[in-house]
Formats: structure tokens, sequence, C-alpha cells
DNA sequence: GCAGGTATGGACGATTTGATCGATTTAAGT
DNA sequence: ACTTAAATCGATCAAATCGTCCATACCTGC
């Protein structure tokens, strides 16, 4: 508690600019502490008084409540997943938000926070999971925060471009949305128009909504295949439809074994968002030249 | 999100001068946080508040972070639906938004906007998918948009009491998420810090949240029930762990026939989202002496 | 039409705020 | 211990805001 901020770090947490709060700590209305090259250094507890006593505003709760994660050690990749893990898990909506954005605005890349904070993250929830360490209602609340997060974050994203357009969804009976929001955020972020449709969109309907809307790119996110004879089926008369509005087809998700895809025919297999977010960069770049369809060209092993 | 904006800033969104709206706030009609040096500062919250309560114009709706309006004749429940309904087919996701936050600024509650235009939209569409005048991708993509458009009306409420804990869910099974969300917002406008845990929650998981939280509510959205010998006998599981915390349990949804209902224990049923709305002031007004568990004592026939 | 009460919004000097600057200090990485 | 990028310092200054006053516009009852 009696960790030491900075006075950007307090002008934040209350909503006012730093030299305002400079101004305050020389009036004599915040106590500080100075370091031997005379920085000013705020206690939590004396901002905590401060704020109590001028009935003053908080902005920011997490940066007074959790001191230790508004350092330049928030802004790094390194160990954001596991303060991520237990920020999901305390139900610290605010923890979370300040986790991923600070690194958003530290300029990481959308795919790199996705594939090595987040959902590392969530893979530690499931195994948690799996060992009795956390409820399944934990985990649902984590992707409730982690939805609205990503929503958050889509809103922040520069509109794209909307001559690239590109569709995305689940099939038919898969309803876990997260892998293929997280999709659609990266797609955003290489200026292509990218638009979730939904979960659990039956290979039929999903024809219909390439023929209505002739997408560059259609992404689908396979978390689960309840009936594989169906899915190998419905997938290749998607797969005809695309041919014919000349749509790249881009697959990922745990549940495609490399049995599985041995057997489809796709533009591309993406491991991981940075997969996706490359494959984006090449459609943006060169539109028509675009290889539509081949059979079985993963990206990566 | 919740920044704080000068007497002027807010003068100029609401379209009126700086002179008024610092009388306005001296005489109470707009809550303001003072800075150490004596300015005033008002939230976007309390603006938005304000606007709604006073039916307040909003000429410049970006400053509080709010989509353009369209003019004064749209901001009528009559009409609304038809008009959402058109805008969720087209895939416009602005006109959509459009329509819910004028109504929204214009004071509508927003039990009632869910009552008598999303609820009446959506059930539109899916009569529209009955006829196959509608494809499936529509619906869902319909849902995506009015998820996003939920979070979006989420972030712009006042931060609810946290004393007043409410909990929410669907049961296993049941995926469709838009009523539990929507009952989530109708909560917390008033004043309840009503937290969603997610869809598709086991009766067990749900048990364990309850003992942890000790919430004054439990809501559940019950749209689709597959098993429903394991249904009634989940309910009575958590029924008797909210006794002993003595939370409320209250259920909704188009699943829970009247048959079912008289077989079932709960302190309310709500048809509408108007009634979960009455149901949560009740229990605002009165949270020592609130009927904590009654047998099938519905709010509304 | 007119008198009287009320709300509005512009103007004023005094005060506060917040952005900027080069110089200095801190702290992460090696 | 040393290097180096980032943060902070102190100081300055334009812009914003304060509280107050007052002219004007609007309403209401007569």
């Amino acid at each position: 508690m009696d960790q030491l901020l900075s006075p950007k770090q307090v002008a934040e947490a209350i909503g006012t600019s730093e030299s305002s709060l400079k101004r305050w700590c020389d009036l004599g209305l915040l106590k500080t502490v100075k370091t031997a090259g005379g920085h000013r250094r705020i206690s939590v507890h004396e901002a905590l008084r401060f704020v109590r006593e001028q009935n003053h505003a908080v902005v920011e709760p997490h940066l007074l409540s959790m001191p230790a994660t508004t350092d330049r050690r928030a802004r790094r990749i390194e160990g954001s997943a596991e303060r991520l893990t237990e920020a999901l898990l305390a139900d610290n909506q605010q923890a979370c938000h300040a986790i991923v954005f600070d690194l958003f605005l530290a300029g990481e890349s959308i795919s790199r926070i996705f594939d090595e904070v987040v959902a590392p993250a969530f893979r530690s929830i499931g195994e948690k999971w799996e060992c009795h360490e956390a409820e399944v209602y934990q985990e649902r609340c984590s992707c409730q925060i982690m939805l609205r997060l990503l929503h958050d974050l889509r809103s922040k994203q520069v509109p794209p471009n909307p001559n690239l357009v590109a569709l995305g969804a689940t099939i038919e009976g898969d309803q876990y949305d997260l892998p293929v929001t997280m999709a659609e955020i990266v797609l955003r972020s290489v200026d292509c128009d990218a638009r979730l449709l939904g979960t659990s969109i039956p290979f039929d309907s999903l024809v219909k909504a390439v023929q209505a809307h002739s997408p560059e790119l259609v992404w689908l996110s396979v978390s689960f295949i309840a009936d594989e004879a169906g899915f190998m089926e419905g997938f290749q008369r998607l797969s005809t439809a695309a041919s014919k509005t000349r749509t790249a087809i881009v697959v990922g998700g745990r549940a495609l074994t490399s049995e599985i895809r041995t057997r489809l025919s796709y533009s591309a297999f993406c491991d991981t968002m940075r997969h996706l977010e490359e494959f984006g960069k090449t459609l943006r770049r060169q539109p028509d030249s675009t290889p539509k369809k081949a059979r079985n060209t993963r990206k990566n092993a």
C-alpha cells in the first residue's frame, strides 16, 4: 500500500493534467516525497487522502488500486498473459481493460496481443478448469469480460476500407465466439472491412451470404465439429460457392486436426492470429491476383 | 470512457450557453465534481443523465461520444420497431445505433425501448425467417449488431450502486444471449450492479457463483430447455442455495410455459423488461424486507 | 398592451488549467 | 558499471474557467 506513484500517474488516475498536479503538490495540497534527484513521489495512501479531502473525481480507479501494474512492465507482452489470467478469474474488468489497452496504446499489434496474451490466458483458464481449480461460471464470466473488451477495442479501430469485404462465422453447433470475434478485429486492423455474421451458422446460409455479398474473404473459426461428415459436405458446398464469387476461404480453430485439413479445400489455414493478419495483408496488396482457391496450402505447419 | 468534461464542452454539446449550464450546475440539476482550483467537471454519464431527465436537445452528439442523431421526429417509440427491423436486415449498424440511441437520449426508459422496439424487431425477423423471407445469417448478423449496440448502451449508463449485486445467466444448452444481456442493462438502469455471468451455465456452477458472491438477486433467462427433468432438478438446487444466501430469483423467457412455472419456486416471473425493471426498483427500495422466496408469485399474468 | 417575474446568455477582471520547452533524473537492458 | 530511452523537472504562457453583473428575451396575469 505504500507504493509510490509519479505525478503523471496520479494525474492520470484522477483525470487531470500533470501540470496541475505538480502545482497542487507545490501548494502543499498533496504531501510528496522527493527522490535524491528532486523528482516528486506520492504514496497511494496520500493520493487517496487527497481524493477524499477534495472530493475529487477518480477516473481510473485501477491505477490507484493496482499501482504495480502501472509501471513500464505493464507495456510489455511478457507476463501480461499471467496478469490477464489473474484479472479475469478475479472478475476484475477494469484490470483486464488496462492490461490489453496499455499494450494496444503502446503500439503492439492486435494479432500479437491476441496470440501471446489473450489466447494463453484462456488456455490457462481452461487448464485450471480441467484441474478443478476454476469454475465453469468463472470461465463464462471471463468470456463475457473479454467480449466486452473486444468490442471496445473494435470501436477504437480506424474505420476500415469498405472495398475489401470479409465475412466471418462459426459453423452450426459451434458457439465459441471469442476466436471468431478476435479474427474480425485482426482483419479490421489490416484495413479489411471484416463483418462477423455470427456463431452457429449453417453452411447453406453461409453460401447465401457469400452469394449476397460477394466478399473477397470468408473466415471460419472451427472450435467444435458436431457432425464430421456433415461438416465435410457443407464445407464443399461453401467452397464451390466461394470459387464462383472469387472469394478466398480462410479457416482456423482447434477442431481442425491435420487429418481433417488434408481433406479440405481452402485458401489458407491459420494457426495464429498473426497468420491471419499476414494473409489479410496479402489480400489487401493484391486484391485481384490473390490465389482464390488452392488445395490445402497451409501457411504454417 | 467516463471522462470529465468542462461546462463549456457540455454547453456546446447540448446547444446552450456556458452561463446557463453553470447556473444549472449550481442549482443541482447537474452533479459536478470540482478540481482543487474550483473548476467544475462533469462526467459524460452525468451529462447523458441530465439530457435524458430534462429531455434536452443534443446538438453535438460526438462531444458526448454518442452516434449522430437523426431528426427529432425520429425520437418516437411508434414506428421505431419497424425501422429497426429494416435496418437490422439491411446490415446497417449505424442506422440501428441511431434509432436506439435517439430514443435513449429522448429519455425513453431502457425497458420500454427493449419491450416495444428491440423485442418486436427480433420477433418480426423470426417470423420472416419462418416464412423464408429472411436468411439464418441475417438473423445471426442482426444479433451481432444488437449485441454490439447493447454493449455500447451499457457503457453509457451511470455506474451502478455496488451494494446491490445481481448475477445473471442462461442455463446449460441455452445460447440465446440477447435477452439475458438486455436484462442486465435493465437492472443496471435501476442502479443495480448486475453482472452477466454468461450463457449456458450449468446449475451446479450457478450454485457455486451464488455461494461465492451472495448476490441480492439472480436472474435467469430461459429461452430453451433441453432436458426438462434436469431443469426442474437443477432449478431446485439453485433455489435451495439462494434461500440460504437470501437471494431472490427472477426468471423469464419464452421457454417457461405456465405449465412449467407452476412447478417452479421463484421470487418473480417477468414477462417483459418493464416487469424486471419494477422488480429491481422494489429490491432497491427495501433491500432488507424484500420477499426473498415465494412460491410462484408471478408479477403479471 | 403592459407591468412584473424569470430564464438566458454575453461581458468583465481575477484565477486556474494544461500544453510546451530544454535540462536533468530515472530505470531498464547489457 | 555503463548506455540509452523514457520520464520528470521547473518555468513560461496562452487558453479556459471562475464568480459576478447586467442587458435582453420570454412568459404570465391583468
